[in-house]
DNA sequence: TGTTAGCACTCTCTGTGGGTGAGTGCTAAC
DNA sequence: GTTAGCACTCACCCACAGAGAGTGCTAACA
């Protein structure tokens, strides 16, 4: 069967009106509503067809027709009008992301939360996996006498610290001395590369005081590194789905809000997509419990290379071409806002 | 009338009853599942009594009992057992709270999600209110020719620092003389005070070059000052209100997640509580939309001063003799926790 | 006088069945 | 190929009856 040139535009017709109803669509309605000159009846044919075909669905016999996951599909990648962000929307935008960057996380923080509030979804935003950062210096500086802030700059600009407490006497000499070696011996690796780095006989030969020291920090520094490594992610607009008649079902709330809750395994899936604005829909997901949702994600760049994610998940019904417009338009910004050394934690 | 003996006993029954089924409780059941030696009939006259004096309501004519707010203000200050913390529970606090702390912030995350764990409730956490928090010193440290790291160290061990984009040449020393001017400057002040001083001037007498550098500085040090008075709100077991049958109602269920999505709001709620152990019934709360729950917030100390919150909030029919006794356990090893300098962020 | 058995009454909850309306699918005519 | 007509389907709403849990009152009992 041939998918002519009416049919696709019943099936835009079908897809606009469930998109904003939620109801499923009926001939008559549709031929009401959208006024394209053909009787209910032919339209009922068409839709058979259509569904035949796969685009549509039926909940009952009684009930009008719904689009197939297929159908979204074909919409997103065919027949989707380009949405052109608003200027109300780009300086709000403009707004939160480039002024006031005092903290990388909080600025993602605040991407999410735009992105909620633009899309009327539920957003996320993650932090990049760091693994490829380089580390640029260490410094070790004195707070009191049992306590050392621990200090690593990284190429990005992240910069952590710790507070170090300290059992064997020290001055600030031998703490320079310590960081000026671990400043030499970690430069210029990943994080990945350094926590596999044994840099400890390096004190070794020295003073047995200094090695003590040394030994006192080591364990702190390696641990700090790691906790580098950790991927933050940031949600907003939880509640949002509330306003969608489809949730209306406690079950139904239940599930995705538990799911959205275990933060652990919605990161596994986040870090799994690809690169780039992505979409899945219902049964493209693989993971059960998504199957009928969509998610859009789309990558920012920190630095120019490290890659972090920031989406929006929601009924398979969501409007596709504002989302990703404006997904696309904050990812964009974000990395601006992140280009090369500055503007970060 | 008389609270009696009897009577006490009866409305003891009916709350642990209810607290652990969420169904009113009738005369019959009561009678044969507690075996206190009287007829339902009897337990029905009481119970009529009990009504009278406030402690009882009922649903409907032909419901059994539900505790009042009163019934439940009794039971926490006078009826209720102490809830010893179990061994298992304490290791488990232990693990979660005393190793492995590298930041203040990390750590109360987890104390938030360990009480929501052990309560089965939703839990949250607020940070201290730094206003008392006093600087210790500030550091600037250059990372490449636009960008400098600003450092400030405080009293309780907090640490902030910011990546600022600087416009102008400049060099380690004239670094290192601006950040000893304005550590000269502002140490030992609290944060509050330390926002209200103009130290720019201190700079003007000096070469231009400083001066302009300086200029560059100050406005992100005052707005880095500002955001370390954020207090800043963790929640973990959002979802677990699903388990309570109260919140079977989908409208219910969005009011309450609604409600705690606002941060802010909820934020403000905490602020507002007075120190300790303080537990609030029903209406014994002043906001309008949590009158039908009840919350359960402690205080904990940071360097012995500080003071931040955590808590629980849930339905009327919580185990208040589990969570007080749990939430002031935990109180207490995050005070050891952070016990001055040292163990913080 | 306090306690208890008995009984009528109340109210929620559940299941059932008819009516309504939106929508389909088929057939026959245009 | 398109359309009008019509029988049919199914969700949804509503009313209603019956069951079950529990109360409140009364009268009898220790």
């Amino acid at each position: 069967m041939d998918l002519n040139e009416r049919k696709l535009r019943i099936l835009q017709a079908i897809i606009s009106d469930f998109i904003y109803s939620a109801e499923p669509v009926g001939s008559r309605t549709l031929s009401k509503k959208y006024d394209m000159g053909i009787s209910p009846a032919t339209i009922r044919n068409e839709m058979s067809d259509l569904e035949e075909m796969g685009f549509l669905t039926h909940p009952h016999t009684s009930a009008g027709r719904v689009p197939s996951d297929k159908a979204y599909r074909l919409y997103v990648d065919n027949l989707m009008k380009k949405y052109e962000v608003t200027e109300e929307e780009k300086k709000l935008i403009a707004e939160k992301l480039t002024s006031n960057v005092i903290e990388m996380e909080k600025t993602i923080q605040h991407a999410a939360s735009l992105l909620s509030e633009l899309t009327k979804l539920t957003a996320f935003a993650m932090t990049p996996k760091p693994e490829t950062d380089r580390i640029r210096y260490i410094r070790l500086m004195p707070v009191d006498d049992a306590t050392v802030i621990l200090m690593i700059v990284a190429d990005s600009g992240k910069v952590s610290n710790t507070a170090l407490k300290i059992s064997v006497p020290y001055n600030e000499e031998g703490l320079e001395i310590i960081a000026k070696t671990m400043t030499y011996n970690y430069k210029g690796k990943s994080i990945t590369e350094a926590l596999k780095l044994d840099i400890i006989k390096s004190f070794e030969s020295d003073l047995e005081a200094m090695s003590r020291l040394a030994q006192n920090i080591m364990p702190n520094f390696l641990r700090t590194l790691e906790s580098m490594l950790d991927v933050n992610l940031y949600m907003d607009g939880l509640t949002n789905i509330f306003s969608f008649p489809e949730y209306n079902d406690i079950d139904k709330a239940k599930v995705f809000l538990q799911m959205m809750d275990k933060k652990d395994y919605f990161r596994d899936i986040l870090i799994n997509r690809d690169n780039g604005v992505i979409i899945t829909i219902g049964d493209e997901n693989s993971d059960e419990v998504i199957k009928d949702c969509s998610l859009v994600t789309a990558t920012y760049h920190v630095d120019g290379k490290l890659v972090g994610k920031i989406g929006v998940i929601g009924p398979k019904r969501m409007k596709y071409d504002e989302v990703t417009s404006i997904i696309e338009y904050i990812t964009e910004n974000l990395s601006n806002t992140f280009k090369l050394p500055g503007g970060s934690e």
